[in-house]
DNA sequence: GTCTATATAATGATAGAC
DNA sequence: GTCTATCATTATATAGAC
């Protein structure tokens, strides 16, 4: 029973035209960014005519807005259900929320790098529900954070941004697609290990952070 | 005596035409990506014709060839003058790479999700420069790590490419420009920070670990 | 070395038939 | 709802003058 590809459990070729063109957007988009993905290619993807694609969207700015405001609605609605479902109060709200947005990480990243304005706000709602987790990290700790609780939780977003963002560099060097069930889970396991031990001791962070001081920063490019 | 924009001293009316657009069409990769830069927009950067910038490299993907190998060059010669000087023994050679390719960490990470292949190369090589971090600090703890070196030093990478990919969101969450300097002292702040402390527990995390074995991992685009 | 003018290809937008 | 055909725009590539 290989039935290809689905979106929640709907095989591709039950959706309506305009469901198919809106996930044929999303992968494209994904995989291509906004700018190089085309609608005759999408268009292609969706087995239907490049008209069609205007015919339900408009344009193709509109149809980015459609698949935008259709992948929030479907964040929402996975995070709703696993909160409800509730067996893993493990690690509170960010976790569900990470759980949430697994499916759709690759398109998250891609959009915010594309400065898609309706993606942008989940990025300030990711570093929200972060917030909490780094209080409740920081309540562990002996020495006293050195910079606020928000300005860690966005870095810490910024670079969890980073895997995805990076797939194929990361896919070639460790020798997995890491959007695969092993890659993904090899994936899961490192971030584990990362975030559950300092690459740094605090002296020597210290110093670095002494070292600063005396540093002359460069504005980058 | 302010001079307006420089390149390695020199202010870019002093440069060559050649090298004039170089440093623009960087600015415009590393802004808009390679795709929606266009070669009229890099023209008008560096304050000469479209058919120059022809003339000088031939293509835009000529172009882009150029100063992919330009922003590699400047990254080993910065890099070998680092260790030269040599003071900064403190964090070993992953933090004498990060140094070098400070300037540039804008176009590197942008040139990474837009495939460059000679780029492509670096991520490697950052990967090559993190593995001895990463045993040095596996040194200090107790527990075995559960992933190889090279895959945590591959993460590592991916997210602190993170941070120049999506400085937009961060800049906008943080209230400064992360590449101005209070901005870049924040974050290098704030990295210190995170990579000095753990922020989940050792419980927590094989408590996570188990959890891994029996969630359903969706593959994702 | 540098510019202007033009050719060509790709793409988003549009109109109209079925 | 869906398709085919066409238009308009934009960007790259090219040629040739100065």
């Amino acid at each position: 029973m290989s039935v290809g590809r689905t979106f929640r459990g709907t095989p591709l070729d039950d959706l309506t035209a305009r469901a198919r063109i809106r996930e044929a957007a999303r992968e494209q988009f994904t995989e291509h960014g906004f700018e190089r993905a085309t609608i005759r290619g999408i268009a292609a993807a969706a087995g239907v005519s490049p008209g069609l694609v205007r015919h339900h969207f408009g344009s193709k700015q509109e149809l980015r807005d459609a698949v935008d405001a259709h992948v929030l609605q479907e964040i929402h609605r996975l995070g709703a259900e696993i909160a409800r479902d509730g067996d893993r109060g493990d690690l509170g709200p960010s976790i569900v929320s990470r759980t949430a947005i697994r499916p759709y990480q690759g398109y998250l990243a891609r959009a915010l790098v594309d400065r898609s304005p309706i993606i942008a706000t989940m990025f300030d709602q990711l570093v929200d529900v972060t917030e909490p987790w780094i209080a409740w990290a920081d309540a562990d700790r002996g020495d006293p954070p050195v910079v606020d609780r928000r300005t860690r939780a966005a870095v810490l977003n910024a670079m969890a941004l980073g895997v995805p963002l990076l797939h194929a560099h990361l896919s070639r060097v460790l020798g997995v697609d890491v959007f695969s069930p092993e890659g993904d889970r090899l994936i899961a396991l490192a971030l584990l290990d990362l975030y559950s031990h300092a690459l740094l001791s605090p002296e020597l962070a210290a110093s670095a952070r002494a070292g600063l001081e005396a540093g002359t920063p460069e504005p980058a490019g």
